[in-house]
Parts: structure tokens; sequence; C-alpha cells
DNA sequence: ATACCGATTGGCT
DNA sequence: GCCAATCGGTATC
């Protein structure tokens, strides 16, 4: 009988982003009633990744990811989107780890009614699509995950999985859609996803941009 | 005050 | 495969 699943403490995230970003694979994200594993995740660099949006300085948006690990970013994108972050690393380092995939696990008539007329394989594959079926927005940035007693309540749970990823179907490769992560950015291995899932997003080069 | 742009998605060719 | 939508954040004037 594998464990059960189990809240992951802070000294989880507490780590550089490579380390941490392989072991969320197959854990368990819940948030308003809604609970998904984890097939794909990308990370974040801070300062020294052309590709974060921490890469030139704090500003007020960006604030969550230089303070200590284990809280959301959150952020908005193309007018449509919320696309969630955990804040690892130690404080400063200003690294985040995006949620681009997961299947739903529990929750499935709210997460059906979110994702209205789309089929289920594609509910949570992709980062606005995964922030939309967990309903995370504005609110929830900048909150703590790993104190949800302290401060304004939030829902928002990361867990052991509830069967340990093989690790030889881990795979790791460039990231998708990035702009202005060229240079040394491009070799390393930033996204991390579970071989054979269906509900890993389909990959797509960053576009190039003449200068950043 | 204003211009530019995106860690995406969904629809159409 | 290609492209428009849409608006908050950020930089610039």
């Amino acid at each position: 009988m594998p464990p059960r699943p189990t809240r992951l403490p802070r000294d989880f995230f507490a780590r550089p982003g490579l380390d941490v970003a392989p072991h969320l694979l197959g854990c368990r994200v819940t948030h308003a009633g809604v609970t998904l594993r984890l097939t794909e995740v990308e990370v974040y660099a801070g300062q020294i990744d052309p590709g974060s949006h921490a890469f030139r300085g704090p500003t007020p948006r960006t604030a969550v990811m230089f303070g200590p690990a284990g809280f959301l970013y959150v952020y908005f994108t193309y007018g449509a989107h919320w696309c969630v972050n955990l804040v690892v690393g130690h404080e400063g380092s200003a690294e985040a780890i995006l949620l681009r995939g997961g299947e739903v696990l529990a929750g499935r008539d709210l997460a059906r009614d979110r994702r209205a007329g789309i089929r289920e394989r594609d509910w949570a594959r992709g980062p606005g699509r995964l922030g939309q079926v967990l309903a995370l927005g504005r609110a929830e940035s900048g909150c703590d995950f790993c104190r949800p007693a302290m401060g304004k309540p939030v829902d928002f749970v990361v867990e052991s999985p509830d069967t340990p990823v093989d690790p030889g179907r881990v795979r790791t490769g460039p990231r998708v859609g990035v702009s202005g992560a060229g240079g040394d950015a491009e070799i390393y291995p930033w996204r991390f996803w579970i071989d054979g899932e269906p509900t890993v997003s389909a990959y797509r080069p960053g576009v190039r941009r003449a200068r950043q």
C-alpha cells in the first residue's frame, strides 16, 4: 500500500527549482474543490533567467517571487488567462515553478462546469486551462500555501503523490512558448513532464525576438 | 499619459 | 499550421 498523501512542507519547496520540479510530478494539487495530479511543470530561475518575469528585478506584480518559498505567484496574460506558479528556492532567488498540466482526480463535476464543452483530456492541459479548472486568479497571488491557517484562508494544497511516479517516466526538455529565453537559457532542462501522459501540453518553440 | 507586449488559447484554413 | 483576441503590467515620454 502506498502511503497516504501528506501535505508538502515548506522545506520541500525551499530548494533550487531544478531539484524541486521532478518531485512535483505526480503530486496532488487542490483548490476550490478540484484536485489535480501534476503531469507537467516548468522552472523559472529568477534574475539569471531571461524568460522569467523576475529577470529585471522586483515589481509590484512579481514581488512575491523574491520572498520565501511556499507562496503562490499567479499572473494574468493575453487578456484572458491566469497562470499558476509555486515560489521555490531560498528567499531572494526569485525562483518559481509554473504548473503546466494535470489530470483531474477529484471534483469532476466542478471541473466539467469550469471547462464546459471541453473534452476531459484538455481540462487542465496547459497553464491557462489549469488555472481555470482550479479557479485561481488575482486573489490567490501572494498567498502562503504552506501555512493556510495564518493570514487569509486559502484552500490551496500540495500533497505527495497517491502513487509514486516511476523515475523512468520523468522527462525533461526545452520550455514552451517563452520569448527572449535565448542563449544559455535554451540548453537548460527547465521543463519536466511524465512521459506518455495525455495531459502534457504540445511542444511549441518560443518566439524569437530581435533583442531583449 | 501612452505605447508596447505577452510563461496562451481556441477557432479557422 | 496560422492568427486574432484582449487587457494588465511595465517601460517610456
